[in-house]
DNA sequence: ACCTGAACACCGTTCAAGT
DNA sequence: ACCTGAACACCGTTCAAGT
């Protein structure tokens, strides 16, 4: 509109207007151009090129997140509510995820709820190696769920249908088993479920730790 | 070579032959066509299009993975052994985690493995939806792991040094978490000590019953 | 310093035409 | 039934030329 003359923010905020949008393959360099008013080139010339420029706009995002305020009264609860909040984050801002993780930038992602992940864990008792473990297994969970649960949004229906593969096997004496697994997931429950599940482990230690890692033979598993 | 008449066989096996030497992004139907020794053309007749030609390329290199056998004494033990497992596969075929995540295929990637997992949970104890929502949770973890994972390799240097934006933050008081958090990830080890972290949760159940979720005001978090 | 159009080397896909 | 070349509508990027 203002033709004055392009700026790297205008590029930039078109730019991101149009992904959030259409999606990520809806900007095209040309279709930002008319966009914007002017000649292909000259995004060129603001920008560097359309990886940079998608470099670009995925940081800024990333930044416009803001700090997640953990709340609950044990640390368990709070370090479910930091990944809780993140998911939220990230679910308002559906291309993102997408985005982000085709550029690489996935652990960058994650920076801001980090500081809050290392606060409480440490409240939580763990130290040094141990805790770094814990912020980082937390973290690895929320992003793979994240982009493990996008992708099952994206194409809501697998090939064989969910349940068909196994219904013949294992589960046979436990047909409650075999219609909670037929049933679609809730990702709400799933992720709220694995999370504590985690953290709960994570907190209470490993179990037995004379009886781990005894024997290397036992522990290898086959595949044909 | 054998220029005899094209298959469908042939330009699926040549298709999977391309990426697994150079990556999906060299699959064009023009340098498949190159390879195979026909026109362009010709590979639609066959195969429809580039959309389901990947399809199909996904779903016969799945069915190749085989099939896991769990190993270990406890069933904690085995359900951490079948989640290695087919990560071990996985990674064998690198290209083919991001196909199938592309193709939105992610959960069909992980079939194999359901039967064994669902007989373990069973065999720890866990029944009806409690079972299956276990069996859902490795299932996540494990997938949302290797795609977090390969992430992580693809793009080995983030933009701000990991260790950076924290390190005047909140672990100032913990040097051995703070010199933790700052060397790179040994995601074998990760990956280890977070499936069994899930596992033991998963297996041990829920907390307190009754304290979670009491109130629901301190439950929730926030975000500027 | 900033913008432009023309041109290059790619894509996936369609289609009428061959055998 | 199978294969073909020409053509279409797209890409990102470069570059010499303008002001």
């Amino acid at each position: 509109m203002a033709r004055s003359s392009l700026t790297r923010e205008q590029v930039l905020d078109t730019a991101a207007a149009l992904v959030r949008r259409n999606g990520p393959q809806a900007l095209t360099m040309r279709a930002l151009a008319a966009e914007l008013g002017t000649a292909v080139t000259s995004i060129y010339w603001h920008v560097g090129n359309r990886e940079s420029l998608l470099d670009a706009l995925v940081e800024s995002t990333v930044q416009e997140m803001g700090t997640l305020r953990p709340a609950g009264r044990t640390p368990a609860a709070r370090i479910v509510s930091v990944a809780r909040g993140l998911r939220r984050q990230l679910r308002a801002r559906p291309h993102l995820i997408a985005m982000v993780h085709e550029r690489g930038l996935t652990e960058r992602m994650f920076l801001p709820a980090q500081q809050a992940l290392v606060h409480e864990v440490h409240a939580a008792g763990l130290r040094g190696a141990r805790a770094a473990a814990a912020v980082r297994a937390v973290q690895f969970q929320t992003v793979g769920f994240l982009l493990v649960e996008r992708n099952r949004e994206r194409s809501p229906v697998q090939s064989p249908g969910e349940g068909e593969l196994w219904t013949a096997s294992a589960a046979d004496d436990d047909p409650a088993l075999a219609r909670a697994l037929a049933r679609p997931t809730d990702p709400d429950r799933l992720f709220e479920d694995s999370v504590r599940a985690l953290v709960e482990g994570l907190l209470t230690g490993p179990p037995q730790q004379g009886a781990r890692r005894r024997t290397g033979t036992q522990e290898r598993e086959t595949a044909e």
